[in-house]
Formats: C-alpha cells, structure tokens, sequence
RNA sequence: GUCCCUAUCGUCUAGAGGCCUAGGACACCGGGUUUUCAUCCCGGCAACAGGGGUUCGAAUCCCCUUGGGGAUGCCA
C-alpha cells in the first residue's frame, strides 16, 4: 500500500506556527517517498471552528506552497460514519454508557479491553505490587478501578484507572489477607456489580503495558494501570475527537501519522481504538515542539507565533518554510539554505530531532536575508511596495524603486524599510554619538560648508559626479580622501550606517543635500 | 501526586562506542576587501546538565538525581 499522510488541524483559530510544521514535515515526507498528503479539517469541537479559520487554513497552505492531494475531508461530514463505529463498539462490548453528567445524559465510553491476547501491542511485563491509603476504599467496577496511594507525607492521593489495567487483581488487608480476588469475580464485574473494601492497604496485579514504535522517538510504553476509559460520545450524540481522529485516519488509509508530542498519551489510547474497531494500526512518528525564546511553549500572547503574522511582517514564505523544516531536523550535512526540491530530497522522519526547538528570530531574519538577496530587483521593488505603507513611507514617490533597489542587499526584513525614510522625507533622526565624533573637528564642518557651497556648480548630480565632486572639496580642504564620506552619510541621513554613499547623495538630490549640510551643521551648533 | 517524554556552544544543530583536540550555522567580538555603507572573505569566543555504572575505550549504552515539557477534559 502506498503511503499516505495527512495534516488534521481544528479550525479553532489561527494557524500557529508549530501546526504549520506540523504540516510542512508531512508535506515532505509525503513528497519524499512519492505518496499522498491529504487534508482533514478536524471541526467537531462546533461551538469553536469557524469558517474564517479554515480559509485561513488554506491560505496559509498555498502561501507555503503546500499542495495537497484529492478532496478536504471535513470531519462534521461523517459524523454518521463516527456513530456506527461507536454501535459497533458498543456491540462488540468495547464501550459502555457512563455515568449521567448535568444535562441527565450519559456519555459513552471506550473500555481499554481486558482481553489483549489478539493485540500485539500489549505485553506482560509482571506482578506489581501497590501500597494503597486505607482510609480510601478501593473499589473494583466494570468502569474502572478506583482507589488513594499514601503519598509521602501521609495524604491519600486519588488514583483511577481502566478495569484492564488491573488482571489478576487482589486486594489485601492490613495483616496481609487477601479479601478479595478480581480473577474470581470478573463475571460479575462484567454482569455490572459494583465491589467496594475499606481499609485495603495493598493490592497486587500482573501489570501490562502497551507500546508502539515510533519513527522519532523509538519504543514507546505505557502501563494499563495509568490509563483510564474514555469519552468517545458526548451526552449530547456527538463524537469525540479520539473516536472521529481514528475513524477518519482508518477511512482515509492513512499509513503514518506525522504529529505533535502532545499526543503521545492519545496514542496509547488510539491504538486500541484502531484494534477493536478492526483497523490496523497505522506508523506514528511524534514531533518535538515548538519553544517561544523563553524556552517555554508559545502561548496566547506570544500573538507573533500565528502564520499570518509572519506573512504581514515580510517573511518570505521560502524563508519561512526553510526555516521551519531546520527546527528539529536536519539533513545531516551541513547545508541550511536548501531549495524545496532538495529539502523534499533529504527528509527522513528518522532524523526529526526528540527534544523540543526554541524559535529564533534572528535566525529566521538572517535566513529571510537571504532569500531576499536572491530575488530578482524588479521583484523586490514589489515586495518593498507592499510595506512600504506600513513605514510612513508611500511607494509611489520618486525615486522609490531605485532606493528599494539600493537597499535590496541590506534589507532582511519588512521593518528594515522603516530606515528608508530619509530619502523621502526631510525631517531626519539625528544619531547624535556619531555626529558628535565627526562633527567636532572642525576642519570637517569648513570641509562641509565647501561641499556646500561648491553644489550648484555640479551640474548633473550623477553618482560619479558626487564622488568627484567629494574628492574635489577633500584635496582643497587638504584632508586625505574619504574623510568627508561619512560627515555627508550623517548630512544626508542623520546616520552612520546606510547604502552606497555616492548613490544615496545622487538619489537625495542636489538641492535638498543643500539644505541638509545645513541642517547638520545648526544641530550640532545647537546641540553640542 | 501519578504516568509519559526530554537534556551537545546563548540559539538551531552534526554526532549510531575509537574518525572528537566535539564539526557547521545564527548571534556576538576582532581583522581584511569596499577611499564610504551593506554584501563578501578571514579569524576568535563558546557546549556534551550532575553523579554512578558497563567497556581496553562513552557525547554516544544502562541506572539515579536535577532541570524542562506533556498528559491526567463530555478540547483537539
């Protein structure tokens, strides 16, 4: 069979960022091995998906160039499909109607089967003993066994689990008799009767554990004892996420499951989900996640974390997605800067990282950097467009594309544009460190008035002609050449650092460099 | 509390018992090129969480501790 993949997101806001690498890192190892990535919109939580989320969904998609194959699967649409699978349990004795919540309705529930002897993926692993809290009465039901551990100072501390957790139960009192044996009883535990014991200080049992391997973190296992019945039909007839994420991944033949850690501890569940509904169980591999620079997981308010954002703030969706694939993978060379087909090429999930990434954005902008210097200056003078607004800065004055143009190598994000504002606007920022430390010679501000004064005779203010027109005041002035270059830098920008010096001054234009040299000079009368 | 996962420079990572004096990248710091700025080039700083084992030999395997994360929902 042929693999297949699929990204599941709920549309239950927007798109974060570790759901969107999610999505990449299953978009590539579909692309890599040459099978299928398909779409599933996960909205059966209805009070919370909207319809704006699943366009943004998409939008997110095509903007990484993430192609999908065959139709959107929406989950709502085969809820029909989630219910006979829930009669189906019911039926086979796999699942059972709790107790009624507040609405008087009772949910149903999946029982973690107490026969295993036809799943694989449980083993034996030998007889435990537990120290329980006799003030706690242990009780033993069909629903699941419930009881309190002493915990180190003495306080009882609840613990409940699935009746499967617990073969060859039984129960001892303080002078270590048994008092009762579950292997005895399990028909009438089954037939629904209800066992309760007080002042139990022990238990035994033959502990069990169920275990998959995943393709990223290797063997996995989880005792039965730590694991409880769960909802798979709310009170209200719908299904629950674990019953239609099973349902769906087994309908549509999905062959590996590419998701967040976060659901390692579904998993264990799943699995036998997938085997009592005689469906075989599919390859998982579980992601590390995604760490804000606090090293902590992206919350609500780290409000930049959503796809979108980095969109309206100029990162490039190649620049993004290259970055993206490098938190928690690599391609075991070194090479970081990759084209998509090679990225294609070199993914194996075997080499996704364990441990969770912290997300860097300094690294994003350099890699965004990048990227940029890679497009065509026709291109870039586009892009510089877009934001431009953003800056104060209007794109369709004068002389726009050839600063974009200037500035293309220099610029690795959106708000970099935002030091583009003195070539079009005459109220500068003055960086004062750097004026006072050319400024205070005084043989640079005379130097500066000659250049000033010397302007009008240059008649066509070409690049050439302003470095000419510099070497020119810097010989009559007898200061060794360049020595001007960044007096005028400050002139014209306020500040020491910008593009080429002979093409920002051509671009600014005679007459208002006049005015500046000017400008600079009162500032630092003024000021210093 | 219990269960599960996790641990290499500040950050992303390479590393599958000897190729490790631990490599690359970002950031940072120096230097060079550019008569200026950015690019670019060269160099530097900087890590195997701690403690026990196993082994002739451990970043690598095992155990413990500590730190971090997740689960413990009629959310997904």
């Amino acid at each position: 069979m042929s693999i297949r993949l699929r990204f599941a997101p709920s549309p239950t806001g927007k798109v974060h960022i570790g759901n969107i690498r999610t999505a990449i890192f299953n978009w590539l190892h579909a692309r890599h091995t040459g099978g299928e990535f398909l779409l599933r919109v996960e909205d059966t939580d209805i009070e919370r998906s909207t319809r704006e989320a699943i366009d943004a969904m998409f939008e997110c998609m095509q903007w990484l160039g993430m192609d999908y194959d065959g139709d959107v699967l929406y989950q709502t649409s085969r809820t029909r499909n989630h219910m006979e699978a829930a009669q189906k349990l019911l039926d086979d004795n796999n699942a059972y109607y709790g107790k009624p919540g507040e609405d008087g309705k009772a949910p149903m529930l999946f029982r973690i089967p107490w026969n295993t002897d036809n799943i694989p993926s449980v083993r034996t692993i030998g007889n435990v003993n537990v120290e329980l809290h006799p003030e706690v009465p242990l009780t033993v039901s069909a629903s699941g066994v419930e009881f309190a551990q002493p915990s180190r100072k003495g306080k009882p501390m609840p613990a409940a689990a699935s009746l499967a957790g617990f073969q060859d139960l039984q129960a001892f009192d303080a002078e270590g008799k048994c008092i009762f044996d579950l292997s005895k009883n399990i028909d009438d535990v089954f037939a629904g009767k209800d066992f309760a014991f007080e002042n139990c200080t022990k238990i035994s049992f033959t502990r069990r554990e169920v275990f998959f391997k995943d393709i990223i973190k290797g063997e996995l296992a989880k005792p039965l004892d730590s694991m409880k019945d769960l909802v798979i039909v709310r009170s209200n007839g719908t299904p629950v996420f674990h019953l239609a994420n099973v349902c769906d991944d087994a309908f549509q033949n999905i062959t590996h499951i590419v998701r967040g850690d976060d659901h390692v501890e579904n998993t264990y569940r799943h699995i036998f989900l997938f085997h009592c509904l005689g469906y075989e169980v599919p390859q998982y591999a579980h992601m590390p996640m995604i760490v804000n620079s606090a090293g902590k997981p992206f919350s609500k308010r780290d409000g930049d974390a959503f796809v979108g954002d980095f969109r309206s703030k100029g990162y490039l969706s190649d620049a993004l997605f290259n970055y993206l694939s490098l938190l928690g993978w690599s391609p075991g060379d070194d090479r970081e800067k990759m084209t998509r087909a090679e990225m294609v090429e070199a993914f194996t999930l075997d080499r996704v990282k364990s441990s969770p990434a912290q997300f860097d954005y300094t690294k994003l902008s350099n890699m965004n950097g990048l990227y940029i210097s890679e497009m065509s200056p026709e291109n870039f003078v586009k892009w510089s467009e877009t934001y431009a607004g953003n800056f104060g800065i209007d794109p369709s004055s004068p002389g726009f594309a050839e600063v974009a143009q200037l500035m293309q190598s220099r610029t690795r994000q959106a708000d970099n544009i935002a030091g583009w504002k003195y070539f079009f606007s005459d109220d500068l920022e003055y960086n004062d460190k750097p004026i006072r430390k050319q400024l205070k010679n005084e043989e640079i501000r005379t130097a500066l008035k000659s250049y000033r004064a010397a302007l009008p005779e240059i008649v066509n203010y070409t690049p050439e002609a302003v470095e000419a027109g510099i070497r020119k005041i810097e010989a009559e002035c007898g200061l060794d050449e360049g020595k001007l270059n960044q007096p005028l830098r400050l002139a014209a920008s306020g500040t020491n650092s910008g593009a080429d010096l002979y093409s920002t001054l051509a671009l600014i234009g005679k007459e208002r460099m006049t005015e500046r040299i000017e400008k600079l000079g009162l500032y630092y009368a003024n000021n210093f």
